[in-house]
DNA sequence: GATTATATTGGAACAAATTGGAATGTAGTT
DNA sequence: AACTACATTCCAATTTGTTCCAATATAATC
């Protein structure tokens, strides 16, 4: 069965947290035990990834900790990544908290509508009216290379 | 579970200390006796690394002592962590004193309002306002790559 | 060197926010 | 029409942040 897939719409609650439409329980926890990472995204949204995944997205050696201490940039990309991420868990009820730094940047306040969109890795919670500008901008893109391709079939090849 | 992440609010008391945040006193706790080491960065704040962590970066072979000798380079170097590091060890409470030498320079005077943000490796407490700034610059970078990577995609390959 | 004043530390208490769970309501299906 | 599954709301219990106070340590003065 195809896992992390379709638009849900939810509810955040007085209290910051939603929660899940049970096939995407079920995908979380035929991986695990619903452990997974809050990562927020620039877009204005936020993924949830299963830990595993996240894990292996930002897998780490030892030279990591030695550059921290002279590189500045090595600094900012363990800065970006460590504020923008945050590690919770599936409760019993299917629920989910948002953490509450993540929520003003993503237009996840408490009572906001939200869609949850699977991702194929994981899912992803946008506030409503910027998904549907997101799915615009996905759509205009794709017709943009559509044209392209178009144009390029029409050039003489040697 | 992810370790070292995620953004919190805290105040700054009238002796210059701070509560950590519960999951972030597991995390520190989880790896030997809540043994910490802050160092001021040249960013304007102050990093606070498990003692192990701090370690390991600051690692040093018999090279780097003959070097001081002779380099005045390295010395600045070593006088610069040495200068701007300080031990301590996280209270029976979950709290924590900043050295008052570190005060001044990071903007974390008594009474201020900071953000402790997790990068990973151990945590970083910033002025409220300089954090701010930093996520800016931070998000304004990531755009930027965004849009170059989605210009790209429209380039004509051959 | 004793005494006083000041600063720092440790702990407790209170208020506020968060969490977990249950109960209720709704929709969809048999 | 009854039943099931799910979404939503509500409430109690717990956790957490903050403030305050007492105890200890440090420094200054006589």
């Amino acid at each position: 069965m195809l896992a992390y897939c379709g638009q849900d719409r939810i509810l955040i609650d007085a209290n910051g947290r939603f929660k899940l439409p049970p096939h995407l329980i079920n995908d979380f926890l035929a991986e695990g035990t619903g452990d997974v990472v809050f990562y927020a995204l620039p877009e204005g949204a936020v993924a949830i990834y299963p830990e595993k995944v996240y894990a292996e997205m930002r897998r780490r050696d030892a030279d990591d900790i030695r550059l921290a201490g002279t590189s500045m940039l090595k600094r900012r990309s363990l800065r970006k990544f460590g504020a923008w991420s945050a590690s919770a868990s599936i409760t019993p009820q299917g629920r989910l908290t948002l953490p509450v730094e993540f929520r003003q940047n993503a237009r996840l306040e408490p009572g906001a509508e939200a869609i949850i969109v699977g991702v194929e890795i994981g899912v992803e919670i946008w506030n409503l009216q910027r998904w549907q500008e997101e799915l615009k901008l996905i759509n205009a893109h794709e017709m943009d290379r559509g044209d392209i391709e178009l144009a390029k079939d029409l050039e003489i090849r040697e």
